[in-house]
DNA sequence: TATTGTTATACTCTATAACTATA
DNA sequence: TATAGTTATAGAGTATAACAATA
């Protein structure tokens, strides 16, 4: 168990939290339960909740998956009418993907139930534990930005 | 950003642990580069490294995946030469998996060169948030084992 | 009967390459 | 020509169900 490190350590630390990272995910992937909505397509249902409105490439690219990829999500998203394709404004090439109201309801649905079990783990850990993941939080995401 | 969690931003830090998470994991798995051995695959070697022979279900409850999803990681294993199965000296039932020469050099080796861009992400970060990343392995531990 | 591991089979997610429409 | 999106196709990883061998 690592909780001090310095720069000797960090191929150690790097090592380890590859490992963490890949089981945690997988357990994260696992709680789908008895939901229809898979966890990829749940993260980009969350992206168009914050972000509003925007394009097949901008939504890959911000999941990290190639665009062919995001077409089959967002059909199958709007095959279960959670998002609609709306024509863009200006550009005819390209297409705005737009949550439906029953997208806005899925994402604060499923979320609550989604992230019931995830936060009763996290209330089990002290503040200070807490106050560690979310700074981690931010390591996490520049190491997706990477 | 949350940089200061209580009680009611648990749910939130939920929501953006799971996005963040899986994000970060597919970057993971995309970091195999130019290798043949996939996350999962040196997930395991890294497993029978620290652990020594240890049999299929033990291996898969680690991983966190299914028996025989765990027998088609083995036999790619097995056909890289990396591990070998042995009987179990009581139990004609089991079989242990170990790691060859050849496997333990494999560990060694691709995670010098696999880990070195997340070293290297790392090595960016301040020590605080690595300390804080530190802590956090803890927590993606418990996540996985919940 | 229960347990361990494997085989058979199928589903999900992702990728690359080729195609269409528009700029 | 270059760009956005889609279609066609394939590969990797995982799962459930059924089976064989052993306890």
């Amino acid at each position: 168990m690592i909780h001090e490190t310095d720069a000797a350590d960090i191929p150690a630390l790097a090592a380890e939290l590859r490992t963490a990272l890949l089981r945690a995910a997988r357990r994260l992937r696992v709680e789908r339960s008895d939901e229809e909505i898979s966890a990829g397509q749940l993260s980009v249902l969350g992206f168009l909740h914050r972000e509003g409105p925007s394009t097949p490439r901008a939504i890959a690219a911000f999941e990290r998956v190639r665009p062919p990829s995001l077409t089959r999500t967002l059909t199958a998203l709007q095959d279960l009418g959670l998002v609609e394709r709306v024509a863009h404004p200006h550009d005819g090439r390209q297409v705005l993907i737009a949550l439906t109201g029953a997208g806005h309801a899925a994402v604060t649905l499923t979320r609550s139930r989604r992230d019931a079990w995830l936060a009763q783990v996290l209330s089990g850990f002290s503040p200070v534990e807490r106050t560690a993941l979310a700074t981690a939080l931010d390591v996490l995401r520049r190491i997706a930005d990477s």
